[in-house]
DNA sequence: TTTTTATCGATATTATTTTATCGATTTATG
DNA sequence: CATAAATCGATAAAATAATATCGATAAAAA
């Protein structure tokens, strides 16, 4: 789907890196992919396959891949590196609550502003993160060239402010609304979507438990 | 995975479920494959596969499935009639954003109350729940037996909180910390990881970049 | 120094998921 | 009432993803 690399892999690699910064700090200078497997319930088939599209450096053979040098490969793979400026469209409770979340930074995510209609939040800070007025979005789309944005407005409004979005030149839309949105097809969407979640956990949920009465007839 | 349905499965439901409910409230009483397919970005061919695996009902050659039939069995397929009570830790601005979140009670999942350690919010309401503290966790859960709950704690807490939930009867977490966190192979576990869908993201928007740069050569 | 062991990376195999095909069937049309 | 059109459901084919295998190789042990 990109180029070469499957969706499955992108999913994965936050993870490794994850695994990888733990490691790190326990002082380890090399890890296999059976270490890495065990550690994240996987095959060390899928590690290796995973990591082989990221990285530069080659692995060892008897000890495994360099900690350091593949972080810096995989945070450079994911472009944690070169920072992406993304606004943030909707300030309701989601919305502030994901202003304040300072962990995009570490995946080099930059909100430089949220923007909303109402009087109400317009002018409040929230994490150091001035909150705009829809009317200044397109301009600051504009004259900074953001490419990303962040989508927490009520889902009856989530369609028209994705047009309108795009039509301001966003080219990534992560969607939190439980709208389902079209956009045109050069524009990136990503759907956060609780339901769907929901759904999987819920699945897996009856189906241990039906497992388990299975067992205890 | 799930008996016999796949995870992708599970995933596209609730689209499906979205899509219909519009659908019924336009007046419309049949909808094909086709039709659902092209809503929704999707070939008809997955679409009937899907639906074949939640339907009672047989679609009819030439009009389709039946809106108000279909949507009883997705619902049903999926556990949205039979509540499902959760408890929702750690109260902070994500928590509270979910504990606020109206959407979960029409996907069947109702929160009955959050658990916080910190003074500054326990005995708060949030969207008419209270928020209680930690101590009172494993005596409700067992109380109440309650079965899933949603993880807000700070990630540093997440894993000795997974335990402590584990230990007092919970079988599924819904974990929206950046943490891993591992638990028994009987307790289901579901990742809401913003690492991993921004990485999916930004991938998707390098392509698309890629691709427009590669045109204009 | 030789042998053993653990691991990589490439490739082959298997499993899973998606897509395409097609006969059967129902509704609408001439 | 016969024919055409649209769709389902089952199944076959293709595409994708995960897993297993194996020669090569570097480190450690004998």
């Amino acid at each position: 789907m990109f180029g070469e690399v499957s969706l499955q892999t992108f999913h994965r690699m936050p993870q490794y890196l994850k695994t990888l910064y733990e490691l790190r700090k326990e002082g380890r200078e090399y890890v296999s992919s059976v270490t890495l497997a065990e550690m994240l319930n996987l095959t060390p088939s899928i590690v290796k396959k995973d990591l082989s599209q990221a990285k530069v450096q080659d692995g060892k053979p008897k000890v495994g891949y360099a900690v350091n040098d593949l972080i810096d490969d995989i945070e450079n793979f994911l472009g944690y590196n070169n920072a992406k400026d993304a606004v943030l469209v909707g300030c309701g409770k989601l919305g502030q609550a994901l202003l304040g979340y300072t962990g995009f930074a570490d995946y080099g995510l930059n909100i430089i502003a949220g923007f909303d209609i109402s009087d109400d939040v317009i002018g409040r800070k929230v994490q150091g993160k001035l909150i705009l007025p829809t009317g200044k979005l397109e301009g600051a789309i504009k004259k900074l060239d953001i490419k990303i944005a962040i989508l927490t407005v009520p889902q009856e409004h989530a369609q028209a402010m994705a047009d309108a979005l795009v039509k301001a030149g966003i080219r990534a839309i992560w969607n939190f609304t439980p709208a389902h949105i079209s956009v045109p097809a050069n524009i990136a969407v990503r759907n956060e979507n609780m339901a769907s979640s929901l759904a999987v956990l819920s699945a897996q949920l009856r189906e241990i438990l039906k497992k388990e009465n299975n067992l205890n007839q």
